[in-house]
DNA sequence: TCAAAATAGTTGGCATAACGAACCATGTCA
DNA sequence: TGACATGGTTCGTTATGCCAACTATTTTGA
């Protein structure tokens, strides 16, 4: 059964270079986070706000991770002025997080960076090597819309 | 001179679709991890000695985290089995980690299970659509030899 | 050659991030 | 309207990683 090359296939150098890629990048990210003082999931959160507001729930699920973990996140950036909770017209359970004027300067200044720190690895490319690695990643992307909607 | 393109350009589809597809490999990483009650970083060492030994510093520089993290890690996978440390020849004070049996195994089939679980991102894409991607991948990464070798 | 400095690894104390359970307040539905 | 679902918060716990201090070796250079 060995010559069916099948789904126990031993390695893949895509999913080698994925999973390195990701890695490296993860790492810059963490270590501009951190020159910021700020963490990675806080980052992530800023990056998420800068074109909506969402609510708790919407951002925990965005994130992978608990409701109680976001409300305790939200609540020492909202200590550090860089984002608001604003009561829902539509529930007044929930609350809709929004980035206040200096949390959207923070997170503008944080992407630039991010994109500085990373040109050394992509500065290799060529223009079109560019597009062409950023159209076939976006289409490794989940899609909005497939999976885990609910 | 807001006309002139230069290094303060805003946003990067290229960037943004690296950072995109980092989080969700990682978050893919993380729960194939969790489900062997492996931390993420405890599958990357085991990674990493797959087709190598290497002592408690080296692990250290590859992960980019202090020798003091890496000793108990390495603790803790010796108490279950999955690496061991030798004495290395050349210098009393050093200890070589390497794989045990069990190790090599629940590495072997934890890389499978990432390469499955990776699959549905890459599923959409033709042969020769992957090997453009893996490459251009490659291309970014940090090359062996550059950088913080010292 | 041998004392000083460097390096390998370990230990222990501390900070932080995330989880899960328990808990109110509000909304929804039969 | 009463039962259940949902949004958010609080609190206690766990795990990961850092840093500083320490021992045992190795390397260096005077």
């Amino acid at each position: 059964m060995s010559s069916y090359a099948g789904a126990m296939e031993e390695a893949d150098p895509l999913t080698d270079a994925l999973v390195q890629s990701a890695f490296e990048t993860i790492a810059v990210l963490s270590r501009v986070s951190a020159e910021h003082d700020l963490s990675l999931t806080l980052v992530r959160v800023l990056g998420i706000l800068r074109d909506r507001r969402l609510r708790i729930s919407a951002l925990a699920g965005f994130l992978g991770l608990e409701r109680s973990t976001l409300s305790g996140l939200v609540d020492r950036a909202a200590r550090r002025g860089l984002v608001e909770r604003l009561p829902s017209a539509s529930d007044r359970r929930a609350v809709e997080i929004a980035l206040t004027a200096a949390g959207r300067q923070l997170a503008t200044s944080v992407a630039a960076e991010v994109r500085q720190a990373l040109a050394p690895h992509t500065a290799s490319l060529a223009p079109a090597d560019r597009r062409r690695l950023q159209q076939l990643l976006e289409r490794t992307l989940t899609q909005p819309g497939t999976g885990a909607a609910k």
